[in-house]
RNA sequence: GGCGCGAUGGCCGAAUGGUUAGGCAGGGGACUGCAAAUCCCCGUAUGGGGGUUCGAUUCCCUCUCGCGCCUCCA
């Protein structure tokens, strides 16, 4: 029985879908102006996890992820590029698109863009009007009127006047209360717009996901997940939105489980672009293998804070590397073909009890190393099987061992002192033939020759192999 | 200021009212020509102070420290 830990209650809840087998989870995904961080790789990382999980679990899934391509942020960096609006969402979403895949991040069912959707939000903010919990600002913009949605607070745990609203930002005259937020920006000159019944202009962000959530998977669905920024006011306002624009006096709830992982920090501090201390995905790419940058998202609980630095995933390497070494020894045929794992074996037991425990990562990875532990012993090639069907589970442990312990990061290549695949078989060969010649002076200077090219040799009953150090 | 989260060994990171996962790093042994890998064995931890309890790292209170949200943010 799966358990969740859901925002809105703070606490684990059993999880019972609305309509089962079906379940139906919307992930608030990127405003594409940029490159993704680590930021962002976790939460694709983290509701990928999820998402497999869900699946192998039985569920039929639904997965929505969003695509903000219109904001301020973005019309700005269009300006400065000289660049169209289109064009620049369109090439950081390809860009998106490649980090998601080396990430080994499946594409989720349905990946709306706001501006397809420009329609249902004009139909959700006529229903909030009518229902007043909407009016036209004197600057032309349309607000939501917070005050007047009894929930408000709910998810984040605030209380309207615990805000203390325009502390730190400067209060809009034109709202009725400082915590309004805007549904409809009216035309600002030279911006996109489009036409609405209160003129021309472009939705508001809270709005998108409200309308693309509940045109995709209903006026209520499962679960809701993303970073957890944006549990307020993101996430408050959707629940607003959503809730107020039903039919009056249904009650329901837009959302039944709410899900936020932790923050990435660098140097204890928020990884964020307003910080400026980002990582791209792609700048870490170039250092590290992408499966270590999923392994060490993995390894942590999703809501737990995870601090990025180079120590930290070298750290993951070496740990990954002991369970590829553990199929390398046993196995190496069933590279890629990670099938079912045997349900009813001791380490896939615990393994699925800590999934389902809110899908606790850590403790399913710890499997995983026992698992290799005997898979070390015993090379037997069932559970070498199992070791890969489990590790497919998380999206881990599908490659051959050796493309991961032989992987050369871009950023250093150029520094292999040259050496590429063939020389270094030549050399491990002409070893090899000293060796067998017992002239160890020999062995042993071709052996300190690789190891400065950060090349690692292991003698086994079958030969001599290397792996990256 | 308001609200919330957190503090576990050298590092990372789970769990738990009684024996504290797993990984990395480290020490010893086996194996090896020597190594590496692997196997076996082994240190060091629950921030401070109260309380509840037979027993607290776990529950409660408090203090200290750190972080997050209260503006755009994954």
């Amino acid at each position: 029985m799966l358990r969740i830990y859901n925002s809105l209650s703070r606490a684990k809840e059993t999880f019972l879908p609305i309509d089962p087998p079906r379940v139906r989870m919307y992930v608030c995904g990127m405003t594409v102006y940029d490159f993704c961080h680590l930021g962002h790789a976790r939460v694709m990382v983290v509701f990928d996890i999820v998402q497999r999980w869900l699946r192998s679990s039985g569920y039929q899934l639904t997965y929505v992820r969003n695509i903000t391509d219109i904001d301020d942020k973005i019309i700005r960096r269009a300006v400065e590029n000289g660049e169209s609006i289109s064009a620049l969402t369109q090439r950081f979403i390809d860009c998106m698109d490649e980090d998601a895949l080396a990430l080994g991040v499946q594409k989720p069912d349905n990946e709306p863009r706001a501006t397809a959707y420009v329609d249902d939000m004009l139909i959700m903010i006529g229903q909030l009007e009518k229902r007043g919990l909407a009016y036209k600002a004197a600057n032309g913009d349309v607000n939501y009127s917070v005050r007047r949605f009894p929930g408000y607070g709910k998810l984040s745990g605030k209380s309207l006047d615990e805000l203390r609203a325009g502390e730190r930002v400067g209060v809009d005259t034109t709202k009725q209360d400082p915590l309004d937020f805007v549904l409809w920006k009216s035309a600002k000159e030279g911006e996109p717009f489009w036409k609405s019944p209160w003129g021309n202009g472009r939705p508001g962000w809270h709005i998108e996901c409200s309308a693309m959530g509940t045109r995709l998977l209903g006026e209520q669905f499962d679960i809701h997940g993303g970073g957890q920024d944006l549990q307020f006011p993101h996430h408050e306002n959707e629940i607003a939105q959503a809730e107020g624009a039903m039919e009056a006096g249904q009650g329901k709830r837009f959302v039944n489980y709410w899900m936020h992982n932790g923050f990435v920090r660098v140097d204890d501090e928020k990884m964020s672009k307003s910080l400026g201390n980002f990582f791209t995905i792609r700048e870490v790419l170039k250092q590290f293998d992408p499966e270590v940058v999923r392994f060490f998202i993995a390894r942590a609980q999703y809501r737990s804070q995870l601090n990025y630095s180079d120590h930290h995933l070298r750290d993951a390497r070496a740990s990954l590397a002991r369970l590829y070494t553990a199929l390398k020894a046993a196995d190496v045929s069933t590279a890629g073909s990670a099938g079912t794992p045997d349900w009813s074996e001791p380490h896939a037991i615990r393994f699925r009890e800590a999934m389902d425990d809110d899908f606790n990562t850590s403790e399913a990875i710890a499997a995983l190393f026992d698992l290799a532990n005997e898979l070390n012993k015993t090379r037997a090639p069932a559970q070498a099987a199992q070791l890969r069907a489990l590790g497919g589970m998380l999206g881990l442990l599908g490659r051959a061992p050796d493309e991961y312990l032989q992987f050369v990061p871009a950023a250093q290549s150029a520094e292999n002192l040259g050496l590429g695949r063939e020389e270094i078989n030549a050399l491990v060969a002409a070893r090899s033939a000293a060796k067998k010649a017992r002239n160890f002076v020999e062995s042993d200077r071709i052996r300190d020759q690789l190891a400065a090219a950060g090349i690692v040799l292991e003698d086994t009953r079958d030969g001599t192999t290397w792996r990256r150090a």
